[in-house]
DNA sequence: GAGTCGCGGTCAGGTTCCGGCCGCGATCGG
DNA sequence: CCGATCGCGGCCGGAACCTGACCGCGACTC
């Protein structure tokens, strides 16, 4: 049996399920002695693909960002998640990569088990017949977040992290995430508190800097029904306030409206937005070509982001030719 | 020289990226004789990845759908759109997988270069549909219909498919596929059409059924600016050309490359960017979040529109309290 | 019908792989 | 500070594997 090929590919996929494993573990799934684990792990580095390894008690072998992508080796839902995501990407709902994603959509379609094809079909069908609802305005949720809740959820890992709770009281938290749940756009963690000696769920949106502290933990199994919550806010990284110069109306007219907008009336002439996104560039330029009168209240950083950008902007726009027609 | 493990993961990636390939050139890529090849193919096929072959000349093989995924093997823009997409997904987009999304991208981003996850950041700020520049519903291309083309024009082989003209004419078309361009929402085929026995640019949207005939063709260039003439001068009202204060390849880093896009060095720390749009507000964000010093030459509107937005910028007093709490 | 191409059997020689054993060093907990 | 745990890598011997070469066969195209 020429096994170690295979074993190769399925230790791969074994770093890839879970952020952090025993050898002793690894080697005991792959069926080999942990001296051909260490050599299997040697191989894989010879391909360029970093495992990390950490010695001691709680040490172990992870897979970390080389220069290269190895190969992805995805269960069935990922594949259907990545199917669907690149489907509705191509449709033009992200500006910029539509005919890559149509190029990646090729090369996964043509090794997409059917059984699979059809549950992207059903999935893809089901989302996009919303046609007018479809132009979604930015993204409501912090992807790098979510990925770093998702893992550790997976991994077992404990999670610190700050949070602001309904009265804008901050403190900061140690928890065992259970499970990562979407309801509608809003993402909550539920996790056991670990100092509150409690479970908790978590607005994701209300959570700073989560991180995974790098400690597994024993599962733990929450009390039934113990999903429910309702709350309204969008979920982005930055908020803004920001006064415009010009009535509701004109304002109004120049805004896309969405979740993530809010817009109120001072008075004749003034008004009040609160909007919120992912990167503070992109609410200092998408504010800007509004290209009305405003004044920031928060957050303090979009003031200062707004001034280097006009530097940027500002210096002799259009002045010269360009250098040579080559 | 433990050759064998990476030598069947580089059989598997040349698979993926072709669908179809003679045995002899993957022999000669792989640095082996034809026999050790066929065992390579031997070992995937017993390791559950269904290799087809074609006897006969014109024969080679390819990949085909199984019944369990095989490891992607993706190069550095596919990572990065299947990233973008899963973010855009996980953000609730996408209705019904948004935790299998955030899994998905958990395990991808564990092993993402560092030098790609710049990019999806820069690009995932830009999903959005911009204030002004309404998605109007349009036609909506199958992404069934996508993929057969993108990875026809990926892999070089004549397309059969009928194509109803501008005036409704139907016709029966066989063309040999150049590439996919998307503008807009809009998708193109830029194909050499062997009945006309010239360049046509087809809308994929009025192309019916539409499938590879397993013919290769040997590649063909069409004539300089064939595609800014057919499609990005049409689509896009405004090109613009501005210089940007930073070399090639950080440039090059936070661009999407896209058929609009043009880039070249002008010496080691400039470069000339080349591109095009609907909207100038679009085009002004675009640049600006490259967060690169730059300087517009063309159009004039452009410099202009930049000027008054950086006066906006620097307008703002940046007063701290909003006027009262609603 | 000729030529091309994939298939798979066989053979021989060299290489690799494996498990077991060892001492070493890093790390963590007491 | 010490001991236990765990990853590291050298070494060894025997078994297994991999490779290239050669062969005739069958499928397929022109």
């Amino acid at each position: 049996m020429s096994d170690t090929t295979g074993r190769t590919l399925r230790l791969l996929s074994l770093l890839q399920a879970h952020r952090e494993w025993p050898g002793a573990e690894l080697a005991e799934r792959l069926g080999v002695s942990p001296r051909t684990l260490r050599r299997d792990v040697d191989r894989l580095r010879e391909l360029g693909y970093p495992v990390h390894s950490v010695s001691g008690p709680a040490g172990g072998y992870r897979l970390e960002a080389g220069t290269a992508m190895p190969p992805l080796l995805l269960d069935d839902e990922e594949a259907v998640a990545i199917a669907v995501g690149l489907r509705t990407a191509a449709a033009g709902t992200v500006a910029g990569i539509e005919e890559t994603s149509a190029r990646a959509l090729a090369k996964l379609e043509q090794v997409l088990p059917s059984r699979l094809r059809r549950r992207v079909n059903t999935l893809h069908t089901q989302t996009v017949a919303l046609p007018g609802a479809l132009p979604r305005p930015w993204p409501a949720v912090d992807a790098e977040t979510l990925a770093v809740l998702a893992q550790a959820a997976r991994d077992r890992e404990r999670l610190r992290f700050g949070y602001r709770d309904r009265d804008g009281a901050e403190s900061a938290r140690l928890a065992e995430p259970y499970r990562l749940v979407s309801a509608g756009r809003r993402w909550y963690l539920v996790a056991w508190d670990t100092g509150r000696e409690d479970w908790r769920t978590f607005r994701v949106d209300r959570m700073t800097a989560p991180r995974a502290v790098g400690v597994r933990f024993a599962p733990r199994e929450p009390p039934e029904g113990h999903i429910e919550r309702s709350i309204v806010a969008p979920i982005s990284r930055h908020r803004a306030v920001v006064t415009l110069h010009a009535p509701l109306e004109v304002a109004a007219d120049r805004i896309w409206p969405s979740d993530h907008v809010r817009l109120e009336a001072v008075d004749e002439r003034t008004c009040l937005l609160r909007t919120g996104g992912d990167s503070l560039e992109w609410l200092a330029l998408t504010i800007g070509l509004l290209d009305l009168d405003f004044t920031v209240h928060e957050p303090p950083e979009l003031a200062d982001r707004m001034r280097r950008l006009a530097g940027r902007l500002r210096a002799d726009q259009g002045s010269t030719e360009p250098p040579e027609r080559q």
